[in-house]
DNA sequence: TTGACAATTCAACAAGCGATGAATTTTAAT
DNA sequence: ATTAAAATTCATCGCTTGTTGAATTGTCAA
């Protein structure tokens, strides 16, 4: 007769009483976020993510179907939210300059704040989120679906107030701008690192007050020079 | 007996004469150039490689070792010329501003304007490599260790001609300024096609001149707003 | 003419890939 | 008590991965 070792696994379904068992399909999707946004998406494979989810490999199609769906609901799942404290940023800073109508500035802070916030928070998937964002808005394969997918009602919003605020900018000046605020807000949450590199330890990725409270008056500064000349 | 069909690869070194059979070298670092800037380091497989540069699959690895140390020299072949590039624009504005120090502008204009030069070539290559540049300067994995074993030198050049140029600002400004500079670029020639649709067809992703014309006032702009307070 | 070397193809390797069907266990509704 | 469904593990499928060794053919100097 073999020794039977202690079997650390048990098939089927597990008790609910048991701790450690529960909210799997979050830890798969939390796992999945950190991953992803630091290899990309061919750079995780399903079995390292159920490795660092704690999972069996089965279980995340089971959840979540196959892989290139799984990816789509982790972009998507704080899509709604971001968008969502962007918009009321928006609104309270329009709110706060009526009549007037609001200040390109105020614009731009209602568009980045959220994410320092984002970043600031407890939550650490969300600093992982703002790198797969990073990831996702700069990848050709990706960013054509899923960004316009999930951010382009967001655009034309905030692209309408800017509209208001730049009376004398054409609309191609206007999205111009747009895009190089949004490739500067990847880079800076993208988290590389190399900032820390480039300044020999001056500045630090992860010092995202110091990062946003300079990028703000940038790039309103950027809007105002090329959209109201 | 059985027919033999034609057969259409010869084993073998090829003859000399043999046009088609030439510079293979260049062009599977043509092809990964392409593939790597389109789908970065993991989503290219060696075969797909091979099939793309017309090439049976040992002869990357006699070629150029590794994947890995392909990708590390596709990424270099091209960045000691473009260094080289910027270097001299930066050298003939100083010259012509002489004796006065080089402004803002000039200086973020001899570091973009051999992008867009670069892009507008006839040889495809740059653009790709444009691409490349972009996907490697926001990828975590190798932002960090490709970017600044390339890039550093010529970043400390450029800081110091604009530290010069604006003498109110502290360091940390200037990088971070120069840190949004990077991503407003790195995100105009990832060349997503992202603009495109955002716009709704106004602006394309491919008229460099439009990005690069606004660009350069754009950034210009912000560094004065937050280094010449 | 011989022999070293360069350039190429081919076949194979072990490892890893995403996906799935079957088995198992628990829960919950009937 | 019975049964359908939910949640999990396991074993395995057919492919694909990066890499390498052996065979083949051409070049060029001695």
């Amino acid at each position: 007769m073999t020794m039977c070792p202690k079997k650390t696994t048990k098939v089927g379904r597990p008790r609910s009483s048991d701790k450690e068992t529960s909210e799997r399909g979050e830890r798969i999707l939390n796992a999945a976020e950190e991953l992803f946004a630091l290899h990309g998406y061919d750079g995780v494979t399903l079995r390292t993510l159920a490795n660092a989810a704690g999972v069996d490999v089965a279980l995340i199609n089971y959840y979540f179907g196959p892989k290139q769906q799984l990816f789509d609901t982790v972009f998507k799942r704080r899509a709604e939210i971001l968008n969502q404290e962007r918009l009321t940023a928006l609104e309270n800073a329009r709110q706060a300059s009526a009549p007037d109508v609001i200040a390109v500035e105020k614009i731009i802070e209602a568009f980045l704040r959220p994410l320092e916030v984002a970043q600031e928070s407890d939550d650490e998937g969300w600093r992982n989120y703002c790198a797969l964002l990073a990831y996702v808005n700069n990848s050709a394969v990706w960013g054509p679906v899923l960004m316009s997918k999930h951010y382009n009602d967001l655009v034309d919003v905030f692209i309408d107030a800017l509209r208001q605020a730049l009376p004398k900018a054409d609309d191609a000046d206007l999205y111009w701008c747009y895009h190089y605020m949004s490739g500067a807000m990847s880079l800076t949450f993208a988290n590389t690192g190399r900032i820390d590199k480039m300044s020999g330890g001056l500045c630090r990725s992860d010092d995202f007050q110091a990062a946003y409270d300079r990028m703000i008056p940038f790039i309103a500064a950027g809007f105002r020079q090329v959209c109201d000349r």
